[in-house]
DNA sequence: CGTCGTGGTATGTCTAGACATATTGATCGC
DNA sequence: GCGATCAATATGTCTAGACATACCACGACG
């Protein structure tokens, strides 16, 4: 009943034909001037719902060629890696955080002198839980010459992804998961048994091209999975 | 000295000051007639920047009361999870394929009755290969009643994930990655030792609610990360 | 004092055009 | 036949407005 706006309209009804198969890969999309007449509007909002098409991925624009549908590429996921204290509070259950190990060093490695930055790393190790059974064990280290407040902070009691979520934005990162097996010192302080499955999830964060932190979180394989819930209709947009 | 849109420089130099941290969660954008003015543009120009950092969660509009830097939510991520021939033929590799087994059988428990829709299933089990070295062991359940096609399709050849990625779209998926032990089978089969850490990938699609596949892909721990690279400015963008 | 309009304001949507730019397809010259 | 040039065309960007809509603040009324 509410009258939707028309380009969500024409956006709707283009992504039905592609999705429903009307309109497969490569086939030509209406011309704009075409939808425009289809639909008694401007060229300006046919044009809102191509442009949105095409930011979606579902259709490519080529000029003087027209608008086509796009090959499918790869199943592009968004996969929503929260805040693991945000994430399971959400899930009702009491979240507890320790902190083992705190120390500030100078950069060891390769991969470390280039996270460094030119100055000393924070090094964290901390357990996170979840209604008191271990969930995850965490490495991180943070680069203190692109977040020197990280000095001040007591991660005794903040979590350090919290507070580097909360207070050091990043610009670029890579996420890689994996699957090990527990070594003796992480199998004694998730209490699992040693060599049992863990994944493993190791996120690095820039700033402008500058390292930020990097992070290793082993969780053990039956009490935890990565689960990511999209549509191709997307999800990201909060007007929906 | 490409003279970039300037709806695009608008947004880069949002973004920036989003980023570098000069506009803090909850802080206001300017007024677009402000931005108007300073950028010496129409409105339309400055409203589909502060559009498009709105489509990528950066800023939330509100009538009346204008836009401010959106509070960060949790890590949202670009996963691409592309078909597993094209990966592996993409890094340079061989790419093997075997069909161990394939039956049509009716649905056997709860889960597998909403996926078959009324119809019969199609079960195959597939072993995917790069340089001749086992990937990943492929448990593939296709819905007949929403993708009669499959019947036809020789799984011999054709890997279900390429085929079903190209002629049958879906709407929605969840992905869900974890840890697992290798059983006795799995490890003959991936060259493993039995109980090894391997990453288990369970993706189940649909179409306008109904389930089209359901997929399970074990990897060895040691030859296989999911890897996720992206950036908050957004990697979806084919323009960039 | 509380509650219900009401007006002002900022964004949301849309129009009818304009010029720019890239690409295709055809024409022309060799 | 083949290649270079050129015009037609579809999209990309942008303008200057218009009306719609949601929301907040303020004031009037009970």
């Amino acid at each position: 009943m509410t009258p939707d706006p028309l380009h969500r309209r024409i956006y709707a009804d283009l992504e039905g034909r592609i999705l429903s198969g009307e309109l497969s890969p490569g086939a030509r999309i209406p011309f704009e001037h075409e939808l425009t007449a289809q639909y008694g509007c401007s060229r300006a909002t046919v044009s809102k719902a191509l442009s949105e098409l095409a930011g979606r991925g579902l259709v490519t624009r080529r000029r003087r060629a027209g608008s086509f549908v796009a090959q499918p590429k790869a199943h592009a996921a968004f996969l929503a890696i929260p805040d693991l204290r945000a994430e399971v509070m959400e899930r009702g259950q009491a979240y507890g955080y320790r902190l083992l190990d705190q120390k500030q060093r100078g950069p060891d490695g390769g991969a470390e002198i280039e996270l460094a930055a030119g100055g000393p790393l924070l090094a964290l190790t901390c357990l996170h839980s979840a209604d008191s059974v271990p969930l995850a064990l965490e490495h991180r280290l943070i680069a203190l010459a692109v977040a020197p407040q990280a000095i001040k902070v007591n991660f005794q009691s903040t979590p350090p992804g919290t507070w580097l979520l909360d207070y050091e934005p990043w610009t670029e990162a890579e996420n890689r998961i994996g699957a090990v097996e527990a070594d003796a010192l992480t199998a004694r302080l998730l209490q699992i048994k040693p060599g049992a499955a863990c994944l493993s999830v190791e996120r690095r964060t820039w700033r402008d091209g500058q390292g930020v932190t990097r992070v290793r979180q082993v969780f053990p394989g039956d009490r935890f999975d990565l689960v990511a819930l999209f549509s191709s209709a997307h999800a990201k947009d909060p007007s929906r």
